[in-house]
DNA sequence: CAGCATTGCACATACGTATTCAAAATGTCA
DNA sequence: TGACATTTTGAATACGTATGTGCAATGCTG
């Protein structure tokens, strides 16, 4: 017994055979409470570990799940969404909570990271987060959905049906915000975004913005909408609008960082942020509420939506009929918008 | 042939036995060119994966390492420090470049955490990070060391001496930050932050905030230390400074957070910075690039603080012999301290 | 062509656990 | 006490891969 101690050891100090030692451990009720209460002392004492390769490959079941951030082929990779990172504590915890570990893995798309996992046993199910347009691997998708491989993704909730689907629910996040600056008296409220499929979580704020002012009887003015996806785009978007003379009074960025370049631009032409215009922002960014004003924003429930990740992934491997779901998003009021 | 396919599915297709492909697709060099090529055609055809349970089963080492987040024993543990979370594309990016596996878990201190992957032989080796107060966890550290586990901390340098460390070198940074802002003629330089052993890295900065003055031929006063790790802290030791009417016209904060909430606090005031205070701050945060003006910050480099704690343990593993080591820092330079 | 080294492969087995099946031990009832 | 049900355990084996050992076939030397 020179190296770990195994089932067997433990067989041979308990006086039992090495079966028993097995099902003792995994709390079989064919083992009788005395020899069990035996066995656990022992497998205590020597420190025993169940070797989890060998119950794996024994159970065909690994009690893991693979995590796979599958988007931002940028230049330098090693960039991960924040959003996804901030996912990550609710979602190594529920594992645990659950008897499962978390792998990790940022494989590009040229490789067969589709099928490794699962494929060589190391997990029992795979939880992917990208940004939404998951057009481009729509191949890779349907091949895991074809070969029975448990998997849940991140995405707009709207666009469900390749697969199960978890995501914030953008559209009524967008409209919240709206409804806030409607709620204040804004009238003419420029929206910083993408409209088109590429950023559907974005589109999905834009309906959701749209879909607030005919509620309260307003037309958006399609001058209002500009094209950003960065802080220097909201930045420049915003520039440009006052340079065109524009009028308007308040601004619905789809993320903080857009909405940070455009209070940025307000600023350095003087404009007051919230007097003479109000801004809201989406994500709640550390940035946001350091900025100044700090900004008011539309919160994800990041550590809600992690734990309905995982255990939904759970339960598809247990077989159990369960269907993509929205996350409610709640509006953080801070100072950019001017309300008491 | 229902399930995955196995080596012998291999073997019978290929007309050979079970360990002939084994030994062909590990590249051993006694299996003849020919025959390798063909069993290379088939498994890939047939879409086979080792099985790693298996594998690691019968070689005893499972090229998996662990992530353990051990630090934050927070109300709310699913927060992650986030300056980890950076690091972690360039630790998993650095794994697979390797052929590792990455296992994370963020589990409580009163569990078995410690013995757990590498007992249960789910991974290899085991790469900690939490902040460099280790003395909580010194007991379970030494049993780590005991078993011969294989480990790697990320941890202040200087302190190093209970396994292998991997640092940022947080004197050097505090130094380079403080000779900074005494070439643009500063010299009453404010430390914010703290200077005992619970923070060890903030105390090795301060401890280059000093060694710069005293190089430069400054004379610290002890009234400009102001102990803060929060930028709550930052901003109220700040405004009471100002309150007691004391004369500084430079501020080194030990983190960017700290900073900004000083800056907040001068702005609030009136003071102009970085006309009439110089700032910098440490970490380079995204929120620092935001600020107005934007921060001037020592940036540690996660990128390679990633690949080098990957590199080490996987050395370590491989029995090399490793040291410890200190990884430099950036100063970058932005507005908040009037440099051209 | 004997003798020997080399190459290329198959046989047997080990890694540590979990489960099926059968058998032993115990208890129950007529 | 014998028949039978019930509880508890052991023997045998499978999971899929990797490797030590040995055997056959081939090439080479003299």
């Amino acid at each position: 017994m020179s190296g770990k101690p195994t089932s067997f050891d433990i067989a041979q100090l308990a006086g039992v055979s090495q079966p028993t030692v097995s099902r003792a451990l995994r709390g079989s009720p064919t083992v009788s409470e005395q020899t069990r209460k035996r066995i656990e002392a022992i497998a205590q004492q020597l420190n025993y570990k169940v070797d989890k390769n060998a119950s794996s490959l024994r159970r065909r079941e690994t009690n893991t799940l693979a995590l796979l951030f599958y988007e931002d082929p940028m230049p330098d990779a090693t960039n991960i969404n924040p959003f996804f990172l901030s996912m990550l504590g609710a979602i190594t915890q529920t594992c645990s909570r659950h008897g499962y570990d978390l792998l990790i893995s940022m494989q590009q798309f040229s490789s067969d990271w589709h099928v490794d996992f699962e494929e060589s046993r190391k997990a029992d199910g795979i939880i992917l987060l990208g940004h939404g347009d998951f057009e481009p691997y729509r191949a890779k998708l349907d091949r895991l959905m074809e070969q029975g491989t448990h998997f849940v993704r991140w995405g707009p909730f709207q666009d469900a049906g390749l697969g199960i689907v978890v995501g914030s629910d953008n559209f009524h996040g967008g409209q919240q915000a709206t409804e806030h600056l409607i709620g204040l008296g804004r009238k003419r409220i420029v929206f910083l975004g993408e409209a088109n499929n590429h950023y559907p979580e974005f589109n999905d704020r834009y309906l959701g913005y749209l879909h607030a002012q005919e509620r309260a009887g307003l037309t958006p003015d399609p001058k209002l909408y500009r094209s950003a996806h960065t802080d220097k785009c909201g930045h420049d978007a915003v520039t440009q609008l006052m340079a065109e003379g524009a009028s308007f009074d308040a601004i619905f960025a789809a993320s903080d960082l857009i909405a940070l370049g455009a209070m940025r631009a307000l600023q350095e032409h003087g404009r007051d942020v919230p007097k003479d215009v109000s801004i809201v922002g989406f994500d709640d960014i550390l940035a946001a509420s350091l900025a100044r004003p700090p900004l008011t924003t539309v919160q994800q429930d990041y550590k809600r939506a992690g734990e309905v990740l995982v255990e939904t992934l759970i339960g598809t491997i247990r077989a159990e009929a369960l269907e993509s779901s929205a996350l409610p998003c709640k509006l953080v009021i801070r100072k950019s918008c001017g309300a008491k």
